[in-house]
DNA sequence: CGTAAAATTGAGCTGTCTCAATCAATGTGG
DNA sequence: CCACATTGATTGAGACAGCTCAATTTTACG
């Protein structure tokens, strides 16, 4: 039951993630950090941590002892500048690891906001470490998404440094749909986009007035159509091709 | 014994790395990797590779059975897009990691380029995890290097998305005189600084021409001097105003 | 249903780029 | 040791991508 998802505070919260399968907390999932059960699984004490759209779940510099990942929801990792302009660094999704960093670092960096409503589950960080010394595959999986999460850090720099507007918001749709993909949420073209316009403009350090006329091209030239908080690539090759730059 | 420096070029190439002493192949002495010494140190077999200014170190896409350390000189790790820009996505210091990544991938994601003459200790990548997985002071000195490293792209992403090009320069700036003071190598806020404009240019998503104007403007205002391949910093006060934006 | 958040559109401005040319520095071969 | 070739720094003029300010409409939510 999805129950009454509460604020901040822990709660009932993520009961849906199992319950839509093994798409969903794929890398708790991947890790066998679920539950404890048959399959080799190594069980890690766990809480779950749910808050709603649009509010902070995690601020800059709050000590963690836990390692926590995305299991429903989307949320952003943002950086704030004393000029009010922000820099979303990561864009996470169900499955997705808060930070890498956060397995050698308790003070997290950068501040998480929930774009929809998001549940978290959060791994006892020094257990979580003794499973990563103990198990070779526990450790080969995390230090995989470890290079992703690095891997598209340096993609942002590359994209923010020297591509153009249309070029980054390109990227981040295709990006976007790539990772949706993934986890099986894409179906003809198409799949849940919860972004606001602020949000990509966040990500791709445009002003979301900028952001709104370049989408308008988007959609304009057939390229894409977004309705519904969901977005469908009307021509996945025009798109690609306008990426590519 | 240091023997000779082979490989790439097999030069004589880092002697000097030791004889400078402890502040320069700080990462490596720091974790005792140096060589087999009694204080606890671990051995581990490495390479000495060096190359000439502006050559191309190691390659993107190149295979690499070892994690490369600089030990001497300058490089940048770079990436290049199709329309011919780069990205540069670190400055190398000697004591810098290539890139943590090379712990859990072998594959290199970026080229590396000299900036002046470099020269580098390639470590045994399978030695070096078996002497992290046992040794929990490398282990806690490794994830330290990893951790500030990616800070430093998180907050290169930042600048890149958010800030102006003369906050983009001269917070170049001021880290790299931060980063060169760690080595002990600032003396009356000057110091060694063989970046070419081009370099500062790549680094900060601008064109070097545009740069060129940037740093003619800190100069005129009086807040640093460049002059044969060394910064000094004037007012030091002003450019940090300057930076926070 | 009312209020706040988000999307859209217009008009004008400016930071940064492009193109082009010159000059200084550094390195190279004869 | 000089002439030449290459690389890097500097300066000017004009263009344009993306920003700011401002107003309106649409959508979402308590």
């Amino acid at each position: 039951m999805t129950g009454p998802t509460s604020q901040f505070s822990e709660k009932t919260g993520c009961n849906n993630c199992i319950m839509r399968g093994l798409g969903l907390c794929e890398v708790a999932i991947g890790l066998g950090l679920d539950h404890p059960d048959p399959g080799g699984a190594v069980p890690i004490s766990q809480k779950k941590l749910s808050a709603p759209a649009r509010r902070t779940v995690f601020r800059k510099d709050e000590l963690m002892d836990s390692v926590p990942i995305v299991c429903e929801g989307w949320a952003v990792s943002v950086a704030g500048l004393s000029n009010g302009r922000q820099q979303i660094l990561s864009i996470l999704l169900p499955g997705d690891l808060l930070s890498g960093s956060l397995l050698f670092e308790q003070r997290l960096s950068w501040s998480v906001n929930a774009v929809t409503e998001v549940c978290c589950r959060c791994f006892n960080r020094s257990e979580l470490r003794d499973v990563l010394a103990t198990s070779p595959k526990t450790f080969d999986r995390l230090s995989l998404a470890y290079t992703v999460e690095r891997n598209r850090i340096d993609q942002l720099a590359i994209d923010l440094g020297q591509r153009t507007a249309e070029q980054r918001v390109a990227r981040l749709i295709l990006n976007l749909r790539d990772r949706s993909a993934e986890r099986g949420w894409v179906h003809d073209q198409a799949f849940d986009f919860p972004l606001r316009q602020t949000h990509i403009a966040d990500a791709t350090g445009l002003t979301s007035i900028h952001v709104n006329r370049v989408i308008g091209g988007f959609r304009s030239h057939g390229l894409v159509e977004i309705s519904d908080r969901s977005l469908k690539i009307v021509n996945p090759e025009g798109l690609r091709n306008l990426a590519e730059g």
